[in-house]
Formats: C-alpha cells, structure tokens, sequence
RNA sequence: CUGGCCGUAGCUCAGCUGGUCAGAGCGCCGCGUUGUGGUCGCGGAUGUCGGGGGUUCGAAUCCCCUCGGUCAGCCCA
C-alpha cells in the first residue's frame, strides 16, 4: 500500500450503507417472521469457537480444512471464526440440552479464507433454522417448507429446489464402495482435477462441474438405488410431504453438498436468474449423527442456511425485493436561530414520529432542499412570524398531503403529525424503516422488526416503493 | 494458488498511435428567489490520473515491478 493511513474494508468484505441497508433489515424481518410462525426461537451464539467445534463437525470440508480464519487467543486457546452456522447450533444444544424438539433460527456472518468472486465472500452473511431431536422426516418436509416460503415472501418465483438423500451412514459406506469402484476403472476418464478425489471423496466426484469428468460418470450408480428400506421410506415421506406442500422438486442425484455431516435428505434452491457459478442461495439437509459427533447423545437433526448476499443477487436479477425508501415523516426548517429546530424535532421524536432536520444554521432554501432530500412528505417550518403568532407552517413536499400550505399551532403540531401520518396508508407501511442503521445482524434489531405487521411486510415485498 | 479483464473527481466513465490530457455527466456547495424544496439558468469546490521505478526534451498515455478491484477454475451461502 502505497499509503498506510487509506484503509479499505478487507478482501471479500463489504460494507453496506444505507439506502442500500435497508433491505437488510426488510429481508430479516422476513425471515424471521416466516420461522417464528413455525415455532422457531433465535439463538444467538459466539461467531468465533474452539476450532474444534468446526473441525469435529466436518474434517472433509474446504470450508474447514483450509479455509477457516483460525488463530490463537491470549489464552493460547485455538480459535476459529465460524465457516458455517450449524455446527455451533449443536454445540450449544450439546451444552444445554433443551428440551426437543429444539427449533432455533440465526442470523449470522461467516468466515471463510477464501477467492473472492461473484456471490462469494470472506466474510458474508447467513440466516438458517436447525431443528433438533426429531428423526420424523416431517420436520424435514417442515424445513424445506420454510426456506421455500422465506425465498417466496421475498418475492423470488425462478427458482429450482434440488433434492436428494444421503441414506443413513451405513447406506452411504455400501454406496461408496461401489461408487469408488466405478471410479476406479474410469479414474483415466476423469478430469486430471478430480482423481485424487475417487479415493478422499469419491461423492464429491459426482458433484464436479468439469465436462470430462461429467461425461465419464454419466451412469455412474446412485445411491437411490442403494438405500436401506428404512431410508428409501425416509425420502418417499419428505417427497410426499413436499407434494403435499406443493413444493414442486427437481431429484438431482448428483447433489454432495459441502459439509460431510449429512444423512438422509439434502436440498439446495437455486436461482435461474443467476448466471454466477455459485449460485445456491440456501441449502441444507439432514444431520443425524452430528450431535454425538460433537459429544452429545445420540440426537437427529435438519436445517438449513440461506446466503444474505446471494439471496439479495437472485433478488435483483428477478427484479424483486426493492430496497423500501427509507424516509421521515417530518423534516423541521427553522430559520430563527435552530432552538426550534432542536426542540421541535426532539418533541416529534418522543411523540412517535421519525423527524430530522438541519444543521449548522443554513438558509431556508438549503433546509428546504434537504427535507426533500430527507425523502419526508410534510416539513414542519419554523420562521420569525410562526415564533410570534404561537404557529408553525405545514408543507406539503409530495403529493400525499396536497398542495396547500397550513398553519397549525405550534401546541397542536405533534399530534395533527400523528393524526396524519395514521391516514396515510404510505407512510404506515413504512413504519420503522427510517431510524439508524445498526448492524444488521443486531438482535435487539432483529427483535424490534419482529413487531411489525406480517401483512405489512408482504404488501412492502409486493409493492416497494 | 492459477488465469483473463480493470484501476483517472464522491459516483459512472471519456482521454491511452506520448506534446493545452487533467475532462464530461451525475452528485455536492452557492446564487438567481436575503421565508419555501423537487424543474430551469448561472457560478463554484474536489484529483498524489492506485503506488514505485524505467524509457523520453516531455508519460494518465509506452515498459517493468508492486498493490488493489473484478471475473473464472476449485470450493461453497
């Protein structure tokens, strides 16, 4: 760097500012509106682990073999930043044992050193749900359910729900065996890339996207035809209950997904709007043997994750979820001075209402030009005469409230405000959406938009503004 | 890690057969309207041309190195 003291966000990071933040917050909102009404709780767990918490989840993984940002703290203790949302679910379930079925929903960043390219971070950001203690392929149909209808309240239409299953582990190792040996005799068949994997990961050979090993494992065996009954049962319910649900499915029995801890089912949606080699904008599946794995007794479990940042691409490249204008409801103007402007503004404020104003003594044209800017229907101005007749002047800078200016009493201001902005179906949809901008992943936030009407947030998915 | 493309004003970019080449649009600020925004008109501020080195009388422009961004492989959300 040629100059130290011009930082920029790291590699794979980015910062998002507002207007743009907003959706953030509209799309938690979302999503936990959606999981809640399915019973889902939030858990909030530390983003960084004991790495062995990652290690233990899934030694096979890139995400965590080689790609974890891990360090050692002051205690000596080894550290890593979470890769992935589920494991440290289990650790925290392992740790305090609720009662199941334990139904929890997150939102948190991830971390992965890593190349940075389309729709793939260092540091991005998820929202899942894991439901432990149920073996009932109904949560998993439950599961899949709720991701579908989180991408729908989105707004999302063009998207495919891939799905396959992984059997139980012994069906796996019988499945393995014959698919390695399948390999084997092709291994020379196989893209250079891929050979090595026939003998680590001979599933994740069937997942490579490279034309040569594509056409060399064309009829290479499916583990469909290698499940147990029990399993074989397992898949034909989630199948049904997708049908039930109406949740039209692509079998893709090629689908390995990336962590080694699944069992039985996994799905991923994929968007067809998006052009990007990484696409998948949430996945998961079935996790039976996870919860011994890191030290619990013998616990099932589904869940997914969906990617923020992906999920805001596939958004845009259908042209859905618009970021909500975020606006005041009121603009104060005060060319007397500003003791006005202070007080007035802080008294709309404790009344309920989203007010801003101007600072630093300016013009009334320069207010006037930044309660515009300020996206605020009314401006509330202040000037020697309104001072000396008790009244303030209430201006109409869009279209809602007409386009005559009134004079109110300065007594009356707040709540004639209140009064208008409850008629004003416009502003009331935009409830809450003006305020500061804390991190997106804030709880209290999260917690806050739970308040709002469900109704609310669909009608802002159908209708940005 | 490997490779392609790209780094010029806050943003999007033009300029790149070396010689008014430091620009445009948008945005920002001010004025026209010293009490009224959004339209219009006029004016203004802001750049180590990513950084370093080299070639040259002369480099944003050519060469080398370097840093950064972006996309692709791999991997995954």
């Amino acid at each position: 760097m040629p100059d130290p003291t011009r930082f920029r966000a790291p590699k794979g990071t980015q910062d998002v500012l507002p207007p743009a933040s907003a959706r953030w917050e509209a799309l938690l909102a979302h999503f936990a509106t959606v999981v809640e009404r399915g019973g889902y709780g939030l858990l909030q767990s530390p983003m960084f682990e004991d790495i062995g918490v990652f290690q233990r989840a899934s030694e096979g993984a890139d995400a965590v073999r080689k790609e974890m940002y891990e360090f050692d703290d002051k205690g000596g203790r080894r550290i890593a930043l979470r890769p992935e949302g589920t494991a440290s679910v289990v650790r925290a379930f392992v740790e305090h044992r609720p009662p199941v079925p334990w139904k929890v929903w997150y939102a948190t960043p991830a971390f992965r050193y890593e190349n940075v390219q389309a729709g793939r971070y260092r540091q991005h950001h998820q929202v899942g749900v894991e439901a432990l203690g149920s073996p009932d392929p109904d949560v998993d149909v439950e599961v899949i359910t709720l991701g579908w209808e989180f991408l729908q309240s989105l707004g999302l239409r063009d998207v495919d729900l891939l799905l396959n299953t992984m059997g139980t582990v012994d069906d796996r190792q019988r499945y393995v065996e014959v698919l390695r040996a399948f390999l084997v005799e092709r291994r020379g068949d196989l893209d250079a890339d891929d050979r090595d994997k026939v003998d680590t990961h001979p599933m994740r050979v069937l997942d490579s996207k490279r034309r040569a090993t594509r056409d060399a494992t064309a009829d290479a065996p499916r583990i469909a035809d290698h499940l147990s009954d029990e399993s074989h049962a397992h898949f034909e319910r989630v199948r049904a209950g997708l049908g039930a649900m109406a949740i039209d499915v692509r079998l893709e029995p090629r689908l390995v997904r990336g962590f080694d801890y699944y069992t039985h089912t996994t799905f991923e949606f994929v968007p067809r709007s998006v052009e990007n080699a990484q696409a998948t904008i949430l996945g998961g599946g079935r996790y039976d043997g996870l919860v011994e794995e890191l030290g619990g007794p013998a616990t099932p479990g589904v869940g997914f994750g969906a990617g923020i940042e992906r999920l805001l691409i596939a958004c845009d490249a259908e042209g859905v979820f618009a970021a909500p204008a975020a606006r005041v409801d009121v603009f104060v103007v005060d060319v007397t001075g500003g003791d006005h402007a202070r007080d007035l503004t802080a008294e709309l404020r404790r009344a309920g209402l989203r007010a801003d104003r101007a600072f630093d003594q300016k013009g009334m044209r320069a207010q006037m030009k930044a309660a515009d800017r300020s996206g605020a229907p009314l401006a509330v101005i202040v000037g020697e005469q309104e001072v000396a007749d008790g009244v303030v002047s209430l201006r109409p800078l869009r279209g809602d409230f007409g386009a005559e200016q009134q004079t109110v009493p300065r007594s009356q201001i707040a709540g004639h405000l209140r009064r208008l902005r409850s008629n004003d179906v416009g502003a009331d949809t935009q409830a809450d959406g003006g305020g500061p901008t804390p991190s997106p992943l804030d709880v209290a936030l999260a917690r806050k938009l739970l308040q709002r009407d469900p109704d609310d947030l669909a009608q802002q998915a159908e209708e940005p503004s």
